[in-house]
DNA sequence: TATGAATGAGTTTTCATTCAT
DNA sequence: AATGAATGAAAACTCATTCAT
C-alpha cells in the first residue's frame, strides 16, 4: 500500500518507519514527533526518512493509511467469516474502538482531524477510510436483514452512520481519557446502544 | 460587540481578543493562528495580547472557556424555561451541535483535543465543561421521568452519556465536513436516535 | 546624592526604590531584575520608577552610587576617627570586603563590570568610586608613615593599589562562592597580606 | 587557523565558531552577542550554530573551555620546562594576566561571573578551571621549596591563593581599563608583590 | 504624581527541508 | 541508499519604554 514496492528490505524499512512513527505519536503525541527524533528512534537520519516520504505530511498520511490497512484486512476477513451476524457486529465494534488511552491509531486520527482543514490529500484519505468502515458496516447490517436477524425495513445506511458517529464519540473519550471512559465501558455502551438502534426482527 | 469600545476598560478588550481568536481559528485553523497574525487582525501588537494572557496556551484556554460560558448560560436558561421536556431535549441537541462547517467553538474544541495530553490545565477545563453538559442533560432526562414523559426506570446517566458521545461524533462530522454531513442532517439524526434511546413511558 | 532632592517623601521613595533594587539584585541577580518585577516589590508601577530614573541604566547607576555613598561616609568617619592606624587599616579592609555570598553591593558591582564597556556614564561613576577608595587608603597609609608606624620610604600609592587589587580578587571569590571562600577567610588573608606588604618601621 | 578549512570536518568548524564568538565578545561585549550577529560574522545561519551547540549557554560554556584549554596546555608545558623556578613564576604570571584591554578570554571571564549564580554547569566549569591554576601554582611554589629557592616553611597553598586573588583583581583592572592599568604595569605589580609574598630562602 | 495599557523591536530556539558527498 | 551539515523562516515570548489619563 505504501507507494510503490521497493526492494524487499527497502520496503520493510519503510514499514518500520511508519510503525515507529505510530509508536512515537502514541507515546508523546504528534507535537513532539520531529523528523530527527523519529530518525534517532530508527537509528537512521532525518534526511533518509524524507528520502522515502518526501515530506512530513506525506509520512503522516502514509502512517494513517498503513495503520488502517491492517484493520481493513481484518475487517474484510471478519465480514467474510462464518460467525453469526450479531457476533460480527460485536467484533466490528471491537475492531473500531481504541485499545485504550493513547491507542496509536486513534491518537493519530484525532491529531490529524485538526490538520484536515488545510490539507486536502489528508482529507481525501480520511474520507476514503471512513467510507470503508461505513460501507462494510452497512453491508454487515444488510446481511443481517437478508438473514432475517434484523428487521426487514431497517435502514442500513442510517444505522451505520449512527453507530459510527457514536463510536467516534466513544473512541475520543477512551483515547483522551475523558469522562473516565475506558475501552471496556465504551464497548459495553456501544453494544448496548447497537442493540437498541438495530431493530431485531 | 465587535467594533464597539476600543479603549476604556480592559475587560472588553480582552473579550474582543478572544472573539477574534475564535474567528481566526474558524477561518484558518489553529495551526495558522500565530500571535502576530492575531495581533494584526486586532490592530494591536503581539506583545499586548501576551500582556493580558501571559501565554498562547492560556489564550486558547480562555477562548475555550469564553466560548462555552455563553452556551452554559443559554443551557441553564433552557433548562429553567417553561417548554416541555421533549422540546427541551431537542433544544439541548440544537445547542450542542455546531452551526455548520468550521463552527468556531467546535473547531477550537477539536483542535484542543490534540493538545490535551500535554496540557493539564486544558484537560481540566475540558473535563469541567464536559461535566456541565453531562449533568444538565441528566437532570433534563430525570425531570422527564418525574413528569412521567420518560420511562420510570430510565437510566438518566447512561442515556446522557450515550447521547453526548453520539453528539460528539456527529459534531466532528459537521465541523470537518466528513460524510457529507451538515448541521441539519446531524440534528435530524440526533433527534431520531434520542427518540429511540430515551424510552417514552 | 540621588539627583536633586525632592519633597521629603518623594526623596524617601526614591531611596526605597534603590534599596529594593539592591535587595532584588542580591536575591536573584541582575538578569532577573525587570522593571515590573521591581515595581511589584515596591507596590508601585513600572512606569513610576521610570518616571524618577528615566531609564533602567540610570536606575542601576544610581543604585551603585547610593550603595557606595553610605560606605563613603563610613570610610570618612573611620579615617577621621581616633583609633590607631593599624586598627584603621583593618577596619578599612573589613569595610571593603563583602559581607558574604550575594552581598548586594558586590553583586551589583560584579554585574556592572560586564556593562562597563558599553556604558560611559557607568564607567565614569565606577572610576570615581574607585578613586575614593584608592585615595583614602593612600592617605591612611601616608598617615601611618607620618606617625612612624610604617616605613618611611613606603610607597603609599603602590601599596594601596596592590591591596585594592587583592581585595577585588578576594571579594569576587566571596560573593560568587568561588574557591570555597567566605568573608572570614578572605579577611584573614587580606590582613595577612597587608602585614607583609605594608612594611612596618 | 582562522580562514583555513571551511567545510571538511565539523570539528574545525566548531572551533571557528568559538574563536569568532570570542572575538565578537571582545569587540562588543557579551550583551551584544546575539546568535544572528555571530552567524553573520561567520557567514552562516543562526540555526547552524545552535545545531552544534544546542543553546547559547552551552556555546558560551564551550567558548570558555576552549579559550582556557589552550592556556592549560601552555601552562603544563611551562611547568614541565627547564627554566628556573623564579623564571617560571614570572611566566606563570604573564600567562595569567590579560594581554590588554578587552582581552577576549578575560572579557568572557568577567561577563560570565555575572551569570554564574543562575547557571550551575557554568559554575562548575569555572571552578574546575580555577582549580587548575591554583594547583599548578601550588606545585610550582612547592618545587621552589624543594629546590631550596623558597623558604622551607612556605605555605604554598596560601601563597598561591593570595597571588591568584591579586591577579584576578589586576586582570579586571586591565581588561576594563580601570585605574589606568595596562598589562605592563599590572605585570610589574604582580611581580613585585610576588617577590615580597613568596619568601626566598 | 502615578498608573498600567500598549508597543514593537529583538531574543533564543525549533524544525522541516535541501543537498553535497 | 544514506548521511548529517546547513539553512532560514518562523514561532513564542520578554521587556524597557512611552504615554494618555
Amino acid at each position: 500500500m505504501a507507494a510503490t514496492a521497493r526492494r524487499r528490505d527497502g520496503h520493510l524499512t519503510q514499514e518500520r518507519m511508519l510503525e515507529e512513527a505510530m509508536a512515537a505519536i502514541a507515546e508523546d503525541g504528534l507535537a513532539t514527533l520531529t523528523m530527527s527524533a523519529l530518525a534517532k528512534r530508527l537509528g537512521t537520519s532525518g534526511g533518509h526518512i524524507l528520502y522515502y516520504f518526501g515530506s512530513k505530511d506525506r509520512l503522516l498520511l502514509e502512517a494513517l493509511r498503513w495503520s488502517e490497512s491492517a484493520l481493513t484486512d481484518e475487517r474484510r476477513a471478519l465480514l467474510a467469516g462464518r460467525v453469526g451476524t450479531e457476533r460480527k457486529l460485536r467484533l466490528f465494534l471491537e475492531l473500531y474502538l481504541p485499545h485504550g488511552p493513547r491507542d496509536p491509531r486513534w491518537t493519530l486520527w484525532i491529531e490529524l482531524w485538526a490538520r484536515t482543514a488545510s490539507n486536502e490529500p489528508l482529507r481525501q484519505a480520511q474520507a476514503e477510510i471512513d467510507r470503508g468502515w461505513q460501507e462494510d458496516l452497512e453491508s454487515l447490517l444488510a446481511k443481517g436483514v437478508r438473514q432475517g436477524r434484523f428487521a426487514a425495513d431497517l435502514d442500513a445506511s442510517a444505522r451505520a452512520s449512527e453507530l459510527l458517529a457514536l463510536l467516534d464519540g466513544l473512541s475520543t473519550r477512551v483515547v483522551l481519557g475523558q469522562h473516565g471512559a475506558d475501552r471496556d465501558s465504551a464497548l459495553r455502551m456501544a453494544l448496548s446502544v447497537s442493540e437498541r438502534l438495530v431493530e431485531r426482527s
